[in-house]
RNA sequence: GGCGCGAUAGCAAAGCGGUUAUGCUCCGGAUUGCAAAUCCGUUCAGCCCGGUUCGACUCCGGGUCGCGCCUCCA
């Protein structure tokens, strides 16, 4: 029972072994916190969480430091449109994000990390990269020296030379290597900085993640996650600074990068505005079927986000919650999942649409089969769906979940059931079938069983 | 120009060198006072061209098409 993951540092799938035996380390990039987040910021956020779930259940301790990124020339930007301080606008959206990845039934990492509480540790790591020779300054700018490291590039696997053919950006007259990169930048006085023994300024982008880790975590991490465009130059930046900084110690043992989010087909981006904001999906759709969607694709796909993959995710949770309402009131027997098809399937690198796949047989099972074998079934089902952070609300409350938001009264509903249920008796089927259709025209479906009357919302 | 990824049925999406993926949808049947849910069954695959093989959706080569990254975008 082991776990394999894709490490992108050799391209291949590894069997995952902890540096520290029963002790894991991972570390995912978080936000930038200037904006609400859009759907692409939570498919790492999704997918992580499924991972750090999975080796929660694998290893006795699991440290899950996730970052939330507070300064930044974006950040800067909209606060001075805004009138406010940076540190005002960073605080609010990084409690709407928090507020929308709980949406998303994300569990709490166990460090979140702010970048301006580690302003200190940044300008220290600096500090030992010019003291090696590593790091120039100029212009009061501190800069990474590339050069100066033998195997830069190895982890997104391009030479320099290569890499500087197809650069669209200007090269800064004071590089001394069109590649390096910056460290620390001067800041005007009108903006937010910090004192420095390179004057006053602020942090360069990569910097921030490489001294929360090795602040938190320590000089070598087992896991390292994001999107995949941060592969470069994001991480391929943190590894140089780190692994010079710690005299060529690994920075990360396990790389892992999960695939874009498209929208109808297209990248989002500003200039085609086709950003899905999470707030906005969860306006329409319950939040586990947005997480169901992104967990529909396996993380390293491609996975486009449409209106029909929703309404999809929502179909298929119905099926599943429906084989779950069947045995509400059998309790699930404790088992164990370790050679379960769906625990099988998430430890061969977090292989989430074949386990759900297996969640549908468990359904089907369910459906299908009466007596003792149900409580194990049930079991099975609801231990694997809860390490992908799926299937752990009561059935009624997913069924008729949205009621009052639709305008619907459950007391009503429950009312008219019982008088539809008295003309049944009555053989009264006229005032019967009025009824459902009563209830229908609100949104409401009726379904009869030997047990009773059940009531959902229909899908709007 | 460099590096890399993908192409599976109406839609979404996996595994696998030979045996049903799975879900949604369509169609037929069972069940139901009616319906829903459920069950049973059926139809619909693997971009193109070669090669390897007894056998390829799966391996190899070539092509076509689509996509991503190449200094602050998850």
């Amino acid at each position: 029972m082991s776990l394999y993951v894709y490490n992108t540092r050799t391209r291949q799938k590894e069997k995952f072994e902890p540096q520290e035996p029963g002790r894991v380390k991972m570390y995912v990039c978080g936000p930038t916190v200037y904006n609400l987040v859009h759907i692409g910021n939570a498919r790492p956020v999704v997918v992580f969480d499924t991972l750090f779930r999975v080796l929660r259940r694998l290893y006795n301790e699991v440290i899950y430091a996730r970052n939330i990124t507070d300064i930044d020339d974006k950040i800067m930007k909209a606060a001075r449109e805004n009138g406010e301080t940076i540190a005002e606008l960073s605080a609010r959206f990084a409690a709407e994000y928090q507020k929308d990845m709980a949406a998303l039934l994300n569990l709490e990492p166990t460090i979140t990390p702010y970048a301006t509480h580690h302003i200190a540790d940044m300008i220290g790591m600096i500090e030992a990269l010019v003291n090696q020779g590593h790091a120039y300054v100029a212009e009061n700018h501190v800069l990474f020296d590339v050069k100066s490291m033998e195997d830069y590039g190895r982890l997104s696997n391009r030479s320099l030379d290569d890499m500087l053919e197809g650069a669209r950006v200007e090269v800064a007259p004071y590089k001394k290597y069109a590649g390096d990169f910056v460290l620390w930048k001067p800041s005007s006085d009108s903006e937010p900085g910090w004192d420095s023994p390179w004057g006053r300024g602020r942090p360069g982008w990569h910097i921030e993640c490489s001294a929360m880790i090795e602040r938190h975590l320590g000089e070598t991490i087992d896991i390292h996650g994001g999107g995949r465009d941060l592969i470069f130059p994001h991480h391929e930046n943190e590894l140089a600074q780190s692994q010079c900084a710690h005299g060529g110690k690994q920075y990360v043992r396990y790389w892992m990068h999960n695939g874009f989010i498209n929208i109808d087909g297209e990248k989002m981006s500003k200039s085609l505005g086709n950003y899905r904001f999470v707030r906005d999906l969860l306006a329409q759709y319950p939040g586990e079927v947005i997480r169901f969607a992104i967990l529909s694709a396996h993380y390293r796909s491609e996975l486009d986000f449409s209106a029909q993959l929703l309404d999809q995710s929502k179909a298929s949770l119905d099926s599943l919650y429906g084989a779950l309402r069947k045995v509400k009131n059998i309790e699930a027997e404790a088992v164990t999942i370790d050679n379960s098809p769906a625990f099988q399937a998430l430890l061969d690198d977090l292989n989430t649409p074949l386990a759900i796949s297996e969640l549908h047989n468990l359904a089907h099972k369910i459906n299908k089969e009466d007596g003792s074998s149900l409580a194990v079934l049930k079991g099975e089902m609801q231990e694997a769906a809860k390490l992908m952070g799926l299937l752990q609300q009561d059935p009624d409350a997913w069924f008729q979940g949205g009621a009052a938001e639709s305008g619907v009264d459950a007391a009503k509903v429950e009312a008219l059931i019982e008088e539809r249920q008295q003309a049944k008796l009555n053989k009264d089927y006229a005032r019967a079938d009025a009824i459902r259709q009563e209830l229908k025209a609100m949104g409401v479906v009726l379904e009869d069983s030997k047990q009773g009357t059940t009531w959902r919302i229909e899908k709007g």
